[in-house]
DNA sequence: TTAATAGATATTGAATACATTTTCTGGCAT
DNA sequence: ATGCCAGAAAATGTATTCAATATCTATTAA
């Protein structure tokens, strides 16, 4: 999935921050790469203005910083980026899961919560994590999330949750890829089971155990590696 | 403080940006009012060119609604938008204030949290609540906020917060004008004692409690104006 | 009166040219 | 060596132009 450096949708100057938005995540750029309009108009084979604009908003977006005068870098994430991302998951998924404990949910969203977690368990009951597994849950989980994410209907809370998007798999509902966590069987049994739990606590109206749990489940993960 | 129509400071493309940004948040525009690049450069007595930036950052800040191929028009809050803006507040405001309990406070921002609380404390000793109290009243809730939000030490808190300031007067430390509340001294004794509280629970590490007091104390004062 | 349509108009998107500002570089004096 | 300065180069900011697309409007046919 090399994305090439040149745009893909010929159309659309929404396809050039795309397309440089995706060069940024695979990391096609190093550390120290000034990264200039004239530059990547050459490469994109476009003029600099559509490149321009493209670069303010990856830069208002979080992905750039300015060098005043010299261009921008790819946005650097340290250690503790993905700690602090979690945190604010964690409050911000919280919130929604508590407000949806409140009004309730809607025929949809509890069908989508129930085919989650059944699929979830249909996993651990197989018992084999293989890649299959992995993905299975990454689907199941996405579901999970967005569900709840959604659910809560508070735009400002999808607003926020979507800038963590910046951060190497910061995003809602987002699974550690095999190669910084080794996936095991244990961790999605734990998944799984907080996945239940916040979902009784919303079916239940227990809005504060569905905050709690939520919190918990969104922020705490990026630990538990410790454990397994 | 009506902003003239045209740019204050004539260099900078960011200028541009900021005027309309304040036409925007003064309510220069009708709520039907089309905007439009070509509209907006002769009203500024620029190009096109910046303008068009302008526009799509301020979109990107989620203060305009794109109308796809004829403007755009000032986002519009509905009733709720306030309440929801609060909710999100509450919960990142309660995460600072949670991992400010955990790391401790600098001797700077616990001298700007004390230097608040005592002023709140004046106020009410003082005992009456014209102008130059609720002027008081929010520079010191100001600077209580900004130190809680900034001591927290994680980005992503300041970023989220920083995108509620679209809603009018939902930014933090933001406090509701006289038009819109009745000030009274009961509302200032609430906000002075949670402050209090807030800066107590953070000196002794109460995580739990700093983070308890600062989501009530952030998001639910938007219903307090039923009680007083 | 209504619906369809073609031309006019409005709006956005992109390329180019030019202006301005800042940074980089090499040489020179101390 | 170090600091300073001027010219060159780079980078950004703005204006103007042309192109493409979508919308609006007036006219005509049913």
């Amino acid at each position: 999935m090399s994305s090439p450096a040149t745009l893909r949708h010929a159309h659309g100057e929404e396809a050039v921050a795309d397309t440089i938005r995706d060069m940024l995540t695979n990391n096609r750029f190093a550390s120290h790469d000034r990264i200039t309009e004239s530059d990547l108009s050459r490469q994109l084979g476009v003029s600099r203005t559509p490149v321009r604009i493209a670069l303010k908003l990856l830069h208002a977006e979080g992905l750039l910083t300015k060098l005043e005068g010299r261009g921008y870098h790819a946005r650097q994430f340290g250690e503790d980026a993905l700690r602090q991302a979690a945190e604010v998951r964690g409050v911000l998924e919280g919130l929604a899961a508590q407000r949806l404990a409140r009004t309730g949910l809607s025929a949809l969203n509890r069908e989508r919560l129930e085919k989650s977690v059944q699929a979830t368990g249909a996993i651990i009951t197989r018992g084999i994590v293989d890649q299959e597994a992995v993905e299975a849950f990454g689907v199941a989980n996405l579901i999970f999330h967005r569900t709840i994410m959604q659910g809560g209907d508070n735009p400002f809370v999808e607003d926020c949750l979507r800038r963590l998007k910046v951060v190497p798999d910061g995003g809602v509902g987002e699974v550690l890829p095999a190669d910084r966590v080794t996936w095991s069987l244990n961790r999605i049994i734990v998944s799984h089971s907080q996945h239940a739990i916040i979902k009784t606590a919303i079916e239940t109206g227990d809005g504060a155990r569905a905050f709690a749990m939520m919190r918990e489940h969104s922020s705490a993960p990026v630990e538990y590696h410790e454990l397994f």
